[in-house]
DNA sequence: GTAGGGAAACCGACGAGCCAGTCGGTTTAT
DNA sequence: ATAAACCGACTGGCTCGTCGGTTTCCCTAC
């Protein structure tokens, strides 16, 4: 009993993994779940036995990924005292995650909005959130008075898309480079947009 | 001989039209080309006379998409005299240009990006050159010592980027309001990251 | 410790629908 | 008459999801 759910719970991974990859390597459209199935080391009986439709397979995908830099994004942020530093430290997580994972950024920021209408109210959800979680942020130094007031709403889109446009550029890039060497300047432009200067070699990035 | 060049070139529009129209409704790989064929009023055939592939005609669509925007951008900055009054014409008639043409602004900034991987290339090089023709102003507004030094770079993209999001979420949204409305707040966002701060009623949006 | 029953997990051929692009033939304009 | 422009049935290829059947696993009874 025990076994089997584990089994089947690692079954069910398996088949995300593989997934995430032929999504990453063929887009949304073009991945056959014969493909994937092939893949996982399976048949599409077994992948239809663990997921209802090639759409929740992806939607799924889409989910995890959407929790899990959120969750690094907040745990990052709560471990630090200070709030320039919190925010450097949420920028700095998200920078390495996508580094690291660059099929998976590519299938969430760029096969997602194009995979079909389906899609699109999702993805829609998911950018409000993390732009709301930045709103909300910066809500909380302005109201300490660290900021300058400003229209919060607005620049939580424009941060969350300024961040947004640097990673998809590096995901579709022929060669891309590091994509962390990126951070530095992206945080001083982040920065002074809400009226803070600082220089640049203020706080290492050393790994 | 006159007559049937601009009958050639007027169904060649005509078939232009329509497409953009079916791609809006249904995204690329959802639009048929039977369907584009009958809402141009005439057959599969005289389409593949016009273009040689479905491709083609998605292609044609967004480099004119492009040259409008970039051309209308350039022009509008070109006629104002001051440096701020560039950036501000410049921004206002990119963001009154998607206002007024919502469905095209959603197949350039959504579909484009899912339609296949033909396309990714194409969408980088255009995402690059709205954002160097930024980078190249910026550069020439820092040379003249109107602000400080940055990563004129960076800049670019990240402007591109805040723009394109706040527009990618009104094309997306179900109810979306009037985009235009949008334009002072993201104006003061802008500026301020290159280090102008300006009273927000300083330019009126008046049409 | 093992037989066997039942369910979970898995398999893959098949049905059914879809659609880009072709091509031989037809119309229209000059 | 000639060539550009146009037509639309058809081909070839693809793939999602289904479903009847098979295997593997676990648990109980003896």
């Amino acid at each position: 009993m025990r076994t089997e759910q584990a089994r089947s719970v690692s079954r069910r991974q398996k088949i995300m993994e593989s997934a995430l990859d032929v999504f990453a390597r063929r887009g949304y459209r073009d991945a056959a779940m014969d493909e994937i199935a092939d893949a996982a080391e399976t048949s599409k009986g077994g992948v239809y036995f663990h997921f209802p439709s090639k759409q929740a397979i992806f939607l799924a995908l889409l989910e995890r990924m959407a929790n899990l830099l959120q969750g690094r994004a907040e745990a990052a942020m709560a471990a630090e005292p200070d709030l320039v530093a919190k925010f450097d430290a949420a920028l700095l997580v998200v920078i390495r995650t996508f580094a690291a994972h660059r099929p998976l950024a590519r299938l969430f920021l760029v096969e997602a909005l194009g995979a079909g209408r389906e899609f699109n109210q999702r993805m829609l959800e998911i950018h409000a959130d993390f732009a709301g979680l930045i709103e909300r942020h910066l809500d909380e130094v302005v109201a300490l008075g660290v900021i300058p007031p400003l229209d919060t709403h607005i620049a939580g889109k424009a941060w969350f898309g300024a961040l947004n446009e640097v990673v998809t550029a590096w995901v579709l890039a022929d060669d891309p480079g590091d994509l962390e060497q990126q951070y530095p300047a992206l945080r001083t432009f982040l920065l002074r947009s809400v009226g803070i200067t600082i220089s640049e070699g203020s706080r290492e990035v050393g790994g």
